[in-house]
DNA sequence: TATTAGTTCTACACAACGTAGAAATCTCTC
DNA sequence: GAGAGATTTCTACGTTGTGTAGAACTAATA
């Protein structure tokens, strides 16, 4: 229940990037958009994608609970579950899940971690 | 690049429980026996599988970077490349990644973490 | 060298995902 | 209220990953 689909995953950062509920068409355009000035080869690049084809994917995150529309407005408007930050710390708890040595995991996990990012997490911590 | 399949896994736990190196054959056994006497219901049942279908999984891990095989002997042994604790933690920081939001994801996974890990962490984190 | 254990090749079914046309439905305007 | 256009749902096809294994090939041994 993890991993998406590279389209889906394009289309899970605009949603996140994005405040505001979005429509089909509106996504459609920012997909055109996105990485499409700077030739880089970064991920999906802008093609010209159908409407359908984003209405398609919109339901399958539906069906996984990423995303939730509103069906009362004719265009249904589209908008994540959770936040980006939510969601990926979500899965980090799923992959490190019920594993026998969770300590184990976490030590490993604590080893690589840069110095400042270390910081970071004992001032986390301490507020728990 | 990150989830394997059910059977997948249940041979990585398989190699990562063993600490010696172990054959097609005996990984077959091994599969058939496991979870074959008590009718839990956890992932993949006891099955008699064909040892040809272990090997074409073993050659997958391979592929994947995951396993390592001893061509030498003419029973290839196979092993794991790496410990599950380490496999693990270099998931979560695969899917923790690049995001722009590092932080704001740390501080939900900690967030979200068991008073007793927390301790843990804190313990980690001195000695770093 | 024939037999046999072991490995590689090839293949098929099934699910997830990218992709989109066809068909159904809604909304607005005349 | 009927037609036109926008929107959504249904259906479908190609591709890739995974479970599964037979057929063909290779190596070791009697």
């Amino acid at each position: 229940m993890a991993s998406l689909g590279e389209l889906e995953r394009a289309v899970m950062d605009l949603l996140w990037a994005g405040q505001e509920a979005a429509t089909a068409n509106t996504l459609r355009d920012l997909l055109a958009q996105s990485t499409k000035a700077a030739g880089g080869s970064a991920g999906h690049e802008g093609k010209d994608l159908a409407v359908t084809t984003v209405l398609t994917v919109l339901s399958r995150l539906e069906r996984k609970g990423l995303v939730e529309r509103e069906r009362g407005t004719r265009p249904h408007r589209y908008q994540a579950v959770s936040s980006r930050a939510d969601h990926t710390a979500e899965l980090m708890h799923e992959v490190l899940g019920s594993a026998p040595d969770r300590e184990a995991v976490l030590a490993r996990f604590i080893g690589s971690v840069s110095a400042t990012e270390a910081e970071t997490l004992r001032k986390l911590l301490d507020h728990s």
